[in-house]
DNA sequence: CTGTTAGCGCTTTCAT
DNA sequence: ATGAAAGCGCTAACAG
């Protein structure tokens, strides 16, 4: 590739002004503008990225980070994803996604600050140490859930209210007469899942129920939410006289109807399944699943918003605001939840 | 943050020697080493990595380019993505996703070769820009899909055999008995299009029997596939007789699903339907879909282990090889196609 | 409106 | 095994 030098000598002009014509940063007789746009044609020169965000120490670049271990990205990532690009479309801003392993992230041979503006950080964990890194490398973030306390105050996130989307969906049960409801929850170190077992106390609280410790079951960290919901379920039917169940996800779901089906339990009449899901895939189901929805584009584009503004304040060198914004969830009544009375089992 | 000069003045020694030991490489005495270390940690250094970028030229950092009206991702491209991000994960890449629009791209102002070392370029159709530009910068560069004819010759792809896929879903509702197969594909612009229709076409002219170029139906490029599926159907079911139909995505045959519902039609008795599909999805419909699966994740993976694998030969100054790899699709028989005889209409 | 010059923070010869 | 100095390609003052 060309340089803006050989540019500038071809056109006869100076390199400065060759930036300037690019840049647009000052005004430029269109004569000279001209003549440097054919010079640069004919050198197939385009600017150089990295030479330019050097020298002016912005990529238009922001980052996705999500806990390295899990590389694959779900139904409600990509919803996430497509709200988050949308705004980055808008914007111009470019997006990176850095799902480096371990390994990499930690050798010293490979350190280094991700080249982004800004970072959106997913699936924040009670002891998560990305913030506080982020924070000490002053790189502007915000956070998509419920930051680990101590640091919500301080800190731009956007997340659902975990707690009462537990509670709606707990306490649908309970007016169906459910009694015993068995939660598989998100995994234990996620925020989310303090969240949302409180919220599922909650519920039995206010209907002056008592829930068991051992109905709710975390999903270990590195299984998969399919086949755990298959194994849970198949064991927890085979030994508990439990009526209802809710999910993390849809996969997790999905799971429980496979475990049911094989073991020739009926939905919803012989069990009731609720989940936290994403919009557009519960209608695929059948019966179609009683869910909480999280918007996942919402979310993503809340936290892409927000963080590109900050970055646009801080360009214009005003004070970070902490913005906390909270992302309404749907309650959506679906057919896997039916009163206890018809379970016949 | 830190610089690399300051680390140096307090560790006691030179710029160069702090560039190696956060490089490896060359040797660095234990004690110099240790030094370096604990002089970046109490400054908070790490390496920056544009200045590092623009000194060695590459960025480690791979793009995926899509068609940048639409800025939504689907189901596909999900897997898709997610196969990529596997072969990332291994070799220490980030993934660059551009999703600009098109007032970005061309302004002068925006012009800029990104900052990748390669590219995977998503969906080609027969008149892209996309295949050529990058040639012409010399960016390494692999397709998924067909690239467009001439170019297919020079360069590396990953695909799936588009035409036999087709082939097959026409032939299964051809010997069940359909004579009207009704065809909603791709948009037109898209190789994939032309290879589909190439198949469909294939296969009735195999099984002795005639179609109408009205029966094949391109999707409109900026339409929703779902949107157009289910008002397609619906016109289609009101005038014609039309016993079968090809979808082009599962979302599209979603579409047909819900204008079926409306009119009372039933799947499979009154209508049969087959459609290209991403894997996870079929079995959710009901009744399950009728489909191949175009096994997204292994492309995905397939492409960007083919572009890792020649920036590596790159680097070894070897010769570019300009790989082809086919991707098979698996059939999968569900329940939402059926004999005609069973068709009471 | 345009030219000149000094960096941006790192890597990489070439010495020692 | 380490240091010194010359860039990488661009932008940003400062002049004019």
């Amino acid at each position: 590739m060309a340089t803006i030098t050989e540019v500038a000598k071809l056109a006869g002009v100076s390199k400065g002004t060759v930036s300037n014509v690019f840049s647009g940063k000052r005004p430029i007789s269109q004569q000279v503008k001209t003549r440097v746009l054919e010079a640069a044609a004919t050198l197939n020169y385009k600017p150089n990225y990295w030479a330019r965000t050097l020298a002016i120490k912005k990529t238009k670049m922001i980052g996705l980070n999500f806990l390295s271990d899990e590389h694959q990205f779900s139904q409600f990532h990509l919803s996430l994803i497509n709200g988050v690009l949308s705004e980055c479309y808008k914007s111009g801003y470019r997006l990176l996604i850095n799902a480096l392993s371990n390994e990499y992230q930690t050798d010293i041979e490979h350190l280094a600050r991700d080249p982004i503006d800004g970072e959106i950080l997913l699936d924040p964990s009670l002891d998560d140490q990305r913030i506080e890194e982020r924070l000490r490398e002053n790189l502007p973030v915000i956070v998509i859930g419920n930051p680990p306390s101590g640091l919500s105050e301080s800190l731009s996130y956007v997340d659902n209210d975990n707690v009462e989307a537990a509670r709606k969906l707990t306490s649908h049960l309970l007016k169906l007469g459910h009694e015993h409801i068995s939660f598989i929850n998100a995994p234990s170190q996620r925020t989310v899942s303090v969240d949302r077992r409180t919220g599922y106390e909650k519920a039995f609280v206010e209907a002056g129920m008592t829930y068991r410790d051992e109905w709710v079951i975390s999903i270990p960290p590195e299984e998969s939410s399919a086949e755990f919901g298959y194994t849970t379920a198949t064991r927890l039917l085979k030994k508990e006289k439990c009526g209802a169940m809710i999910t993390d996800n849809e996969r997790c779901a999905m799971g429980v109807y496979h475990a049911a089906k094989e073991m020739g339990i009926r939905i919803p009449e012989d069990l009731s399944v609720a989940s936290f899901s994403e919009e557009s895939f519960v209608s695929r189901f059948s019966p179609p699943l009683t869910s909480v929805q999280l918007n996942g584009g919402h979310l993503g584009q809340a936290a892409a918003r927000q963080l590109l503004a900050e970055l646009k304040m801080e360009e214009a060198e005003s004070t970070r605001s902490a913005g906390r914004i909270i992302v309404p969830t749907d309650f959506i009544q679906g057919a896997s939840s039916a009163p206890i009375k018809i379970n016949i089992r």
